[in-house]
DNA sequence: GAAACTTAATCGTCATACTTTTGCTGCCCG
DNA sequence: CGGGCAGCAAAAGTATGACGATTAAGTTTC
């Protein structure tokens, strides 16, 4: 996942200070600088940059340096994007954008799930329900995070759609992020749970309709939950 | 949009070149090789490689060389790596993928830009739904495909989602593709612009129902069709 | 036959020199 | 006094040689 080496050390630094504005759009980056700020060889700095460039967050141009580019140029479904923008400042802004795109996609998932899944899909969704609902109980946060990302990436694989399966992670970075930032009931409420296994049945039954609507009803649940912590 | 320099030329011989299966998943390229093979230094391989990685399409090990990557782990949401794909041997699939995308997320998007668009976005929307109709008639394929991304585009847009709004360049490149590949009838449908027209009064009015479900039968028509034209 | 050691191939990084582009300054002419 | 044009210089872009680090694979030894 993470890019290596010193250019990854120089994102990992470069990338989140863009994305929480510390570094603001407009701001002109000269490779010499980075060289001295960082210690680094221009190898290393301008493969740092070229990545950032290849996300629209930075745009190289001759005799003026890089700048760093208006937030609505990022490629926001770029993984390491969304990640530093959850790190920082506009963390409530990518948590609703996010949020909405669940509503949109996991819904339409889990009926292709119901219709698309293999066995071995259904055998996991089902394993994966019983999970949650253990550790929901046991009131385990960390593991319940841990069963529940990989409950909503289970249904997006078995969509059988690649760039749905490609969300997993995505949805995985939110369900994270709002849980390391209290933006979470410290018990996960019992209805969602009920939901999560009556999604996983009905891809199991292959009722897509009933799949859809109770994927729909967690992940409205979730957004509501969230417009209202964010005010 | 391009990424430019000998960098670029160099990514836009690989992308395609991997993406259409030329160069087969697990092939191990060698940064020597590469700059005998193009003519350039090892500074220009390695950002395209860098670049490459940051795409997941390859993964560099020391004393190995870069591995192609298998494709279920490339970042199918890089406007490049779309492009690349809907211009080599799985456009298919590409194309596929898009449209239960789109299936999922341009109803939703005329939902909430039903709600949520600006005065301009709505003045906007109506001329181009306008525009469509008039092109329609004319049968001038080229800027009728213009004005339907503009229209897509633009509704996407109005949502006010950010993430939304990026897939308009996305949803360009499906319309783009599958126009200059001839998965298209040559005259647009009339029904299919009367829905355009609907989607733009609906989110005029703020009827956020009315303009889901014109949008939701515009792509799930585009879907259908997308599925016979294929097989 | 297995474990430890050696080797060599290749990436990763650095330092430096050269090339190309381009914003800017200032001159010259209208 | 203003506008265009030429030359300058700054910064990115490219090339190259040297060295370091890592690791797959072969080799030796027990």
């Amino acid at each position: 996942m993470e890019i290596q080496g010193l250019p990854g050390r120089l994102l990992a630094d470069l990338g989140p200070a863009i994305a929480s504005g510390e570094i603001p759009v407009g701001t002109v980056l000269r490779a010499e600088e980075l060289e001295a700020r960082y210690a680094v060889s221009r190898t290393v700095v301008r493969e740092a940059v070229r990545i950032l460039e290849s996300m629209r967050m930075v745009e190289s141009r001759r005799r003026v340096g890089s700048t760093v580019l208006p937030r609505s140029d990022w490629d926001v479904f770029d993984p390491l994007v969304i990640r530093w923008r959850l790190a920082g400042a506009d963390r409530g802004a990518q948590l609703r954008s996010l949020g909405s795109l669940r509503v949109a996609v996991e819904p339409a998932a889990a009926a292709l799930a119901a219709r698309a899944a293999s066995d071995d899909d259904r055998r996991e969704l089902s394993a994966l329900a019983v999970e949650l609902t253990v550790t929901a109980r046991a009131a385990d946060l960390r593991t319940f995070l841990r069963h529940d990302i990989a409950f909503h990436s289970a249904v997006l694989r078995a969509s059988g759609n690649e760039m749905f399966a490609h969300l997993g992670d995505t949805v995985g970075a939110v369900l994270t992020g709002r849980t390391e930032h209290d933006l979470m009931p410290h018990q996960p409420a019992d209805y969602a749970v009920r939901l999560h296994r009556e999604v996983a049945d009905a891809i199991c039954a292959g009722d897509a309709e009933s799949a859809e609507r109770a994927m729909r009803t967690i992940v409205l649940g979730a957004l509501e939950e969230l417009d209202a912590t964010l005010d």
